[in-house]
DNA sequence: GTGGTCTAGACCACA
DNA sequence: GTGGTCTAGACCACG
């Protein structure tokens, strides 16, 4: 698994980290039951501090992507959605569709641009 | 223009102020030529610092919503989207979608919800 | 506010911090609405790291005993119980429960424990 | 017996092979005197580490629920409570009571739920 | 002046 | 060998 860590980006790097493991796992590269590395591995292989990545992990297991154990580190176990991440998903999403909105962004074209995101993952299914 | 502010949402206030306003355009509610309460005034009325409201300004301004002079002070005029606002807004989009799609929400299921803010700036038009 | 940590214990410190936290909420010294101190103050206070302050702040925020802002710090505000919390509470309750009973210790003796430390909160409200 | 591991809690292993011990004790499904399972043997049925099932049974003979020696092996021996176990208790009940207390939860409903954990071992006699 | 992020490096509990 | 905790000390974003 490769992750690529933009320091100059206002993202903070465990956010990008976490980021970088959901797309492994929409891309398929990353299954349910899979271990990620190690902590202290996946710092040195990335190049940032342990407690970096011991945050993206921690985060990951709040947002239900993983669950954590002594003894197979942290392994991929997705929970399905519900209500509460709707809810969260509502809130992200208004102001982004908002601007575009205003900027003149119709409707269709924004779907467009969801579908374009969405086919990147297409014939993948996760179980 | 009412603008309210969660202190307890990790959302910088600033960046509210700014949903706030865009989401203001949207609404019909401020219109293009239109002028928004001077700095001090707004920062008054929703209790915050001046500060914070210069940079929620000075972030619409960036971001193409406003223009800022002297005489008129910030004043609604809204570049239209460019190749670069695709770009941003698809940076912005990826993590989000990649969240819901890991989650099990299939695409419709996504667009559904694309549609529904959507349409609560329905009929109308920013011109 | 007054927190005594024991470096001997097997309780990590930030959960000891957040113990006594909430204890101080019980027993009144702290009202809806109090700031706690800034989590460097209170860690040269007690004489411990700032991390594991923040960490103590960040869990009772996600217990759902304060919220966070950069403006006013961590202050007090206790969501009411739901049916998650009872869960975990039952299953927090249950091994002490059965050690408990099976050591011979009957029904009423281990509600009139029960009873003795909720006197000690005795004509309060929490509101 | 029958114990049900869950890597994914935050409750160490061992801990939770001594709460089923105990709960399978509460049950009246092991009785004074009656031997546990060799270590080894424990081990491989339910998939965990010798090393791990002797530190729940060190852990049982400390807190007083087994007796363990070579020509027997680990023997369900209880003894009643006293003082100190009192104390520990208290100790570890005190931190939970507080939180649901401070949560709004009053105390005939806490002890509502202690009774409902304590009617699961309703009938029975420990002896 | 507040919390948030990050680093470097140590020690410990659990498996 | 795994994650968890803790320390000391730095820099940054927000208000």
């Amino acid at each position: 698994m490769f992750i690529k860590i933009d320091l100059t980006s206002d993202v903070p790097i465990y956010v990008q980290i976490k980021n970088a493991i959901i797309e492994g796992i929409a891309r398929g590269e990353l299954k349910e039951g899979d271990s990620l590395p190690p902590i202290r591995q996946l710092a040195e292989d990335i190049g940032v501090n342990m407690h970096t990545i011991n945050k993206a992990y921690n985060l990951l297991k709040d947002l239900g992507f993983i669950t954590i154990n002594k003894k197979y580190g942290a392994v991929i176990q997705v929970e399905g959605f519900n209500g509460a991440f709707m809810e969260s998903l509502k809130e992200e999403l208004r102001p982004i569709i908002t601007e575009a909105f205003v900027k003149g962004m119709d409707r269709d074209a924004f779907i467009k641009l969801v579908e374009g995101i969405y086919d990147d993952f297409g014939g993948r299914r996760n179980e």
